[in-house]
DNA sequence: TCATCCAGTTAACAACTGTTCTCTGGAATT
DNA sequence: AATTCCAGAGAACAGTTGTTAACTGGATGA
């Protein structure tokens, strides 16, 4: 059931990814709306018209920066939500987790972050999308949890949407904190925290 | 002390006032990084050396707009917070306030929903301040509640930085549905109540 | 081995961009 | 009444843009 790829297709795969790089490279100083087709190639070392050959359009090159940034992020979501132990410790395990992810894939993030509420249409789609499915598996593993007796499908769901906004904010601010001193980043880790714990609070006594 | 301006002057911010007119209006469907100085200009119906008499460049454009979408702002959200009353009562209120802004001036919400982490610098960081004014508008408010007892300046800061970003998220969401059935509003109307509502008793029982 | 395929190239297109310098005509100042 | 000021116009600049058509040459499959 292997499925090895020829030379070409590899080559092909290969110069594909090499736009999505350069392209993530070229957005962190602007917007998906005015990123020019050129732009990305002359940044490649390629011929304009070889854009053709992997993206209809900038719009659909997003949309496959949408996949990149956010696809591979949902079991790591489900871990972290169903992570066992004390509340307290899930809080700062998950604010950890988050800070660590925008360290390593920091252009991810602001390209998320950016693009959520941008100007081109399909992406801000694409995005929704996934971030829908954050909020649906974010529920489904709240439903799990003996706190979440007695809770009726809409509160949980609402209480997902809580949750994924608040890890956004959250990735948003520790990215601004990224070239700052380690102290800034420390007061929006406790910032973040103590915003989840409130959250926590509220979630716990919802039922009274 | 009354200031009579001349025609001249009067003449300029009328014109002043038309370019920001057009910009909101081409920024419905693109991000300011996108948006070119003759494009404002052919849609204001002026030359383009026009521009300059009034702005340095597009970002300097996009700063004035972020004032002119916030800047009058203040009074109502502090009025909001500070209204009396049942705490439900004050959560309906704040939440149909914002459906009332946000349908009597939708591309103002758009822009700053859009430019929050677009590709302009100087943009995002206006939009910053001004958020950041909020949230200590908010917490000045917070502060004179009975229920603010016993907390300490920086939990009050962390959870008026709270309300400010679900009043956002709440925004965008209405913004959204701006054109969907009303069912759908109400729909949102009913999340971000609910939401808002869990922040409530997280904020009472957060001395516990 | 030979015909087919197809990722990337080359050249050309009309249209667009930001910015400069020079000019104009009516308002503002003296 | 004479002078200064200045918002906007006009023309020109060198570069840029997306998209088209026809091409090349090495990998692929018969």
């Amino acid at each position: 059931m292997s499925h090895t790829l020829g030379i070409r297709q590899v080559q092909k795969r290969k110069t594909r990814q090499a736009f999505l790089d350069a392209a993530l490279a070229l957005l962190e100083e602007q917007s998906l709306s005015s990123l020019g087709l050129r732009e990305v190639t002359r940044a490649v070392g390629v011929a304009p018209t070889a854009f053709y050959r992997h993206f209809r359009s900038t719009a659909d090159l997003g949309v496959a920066l949408v996949d990149e940034a956010l696809g591979s992020l949902h079991p790591m979501v489900r871990t972290t939500v169903s992570t066992t132990g004390d509340s307290e410790e899930r809080i700062t395990g998950a604010i950890e987790l988050i800070a660590r992810h925008v360290g390593a894939y920091p252009a991810h993030v602001r390209f998320i972050a950016r693009e959520r509420h941008g100007g081109v249409q399909p992406v801000r789609e694409a995005i929704r999308e996934q971030l829908a499915r954050f909020a649906e598996e974010v529920k489904a593993e709240l439903a799990k949890d003996p706190e979440a007796a007695g809770w009726n499908d809409d509160d949980l769901l609402m209480l997902a949407h809580l949750y994924v906004d608040q890890m956004l904010i959250t990735a948003s601010l520790f990215l601004e904190a990224l070239e700052a001193p380690e102290d800034e980043r420390e007061r929006v880790t406790q910032l973040a925290i103590r915003q989840l714990r409130l959250i926590s609070i509220g979630r716990s006594h919802w039922l009274d």
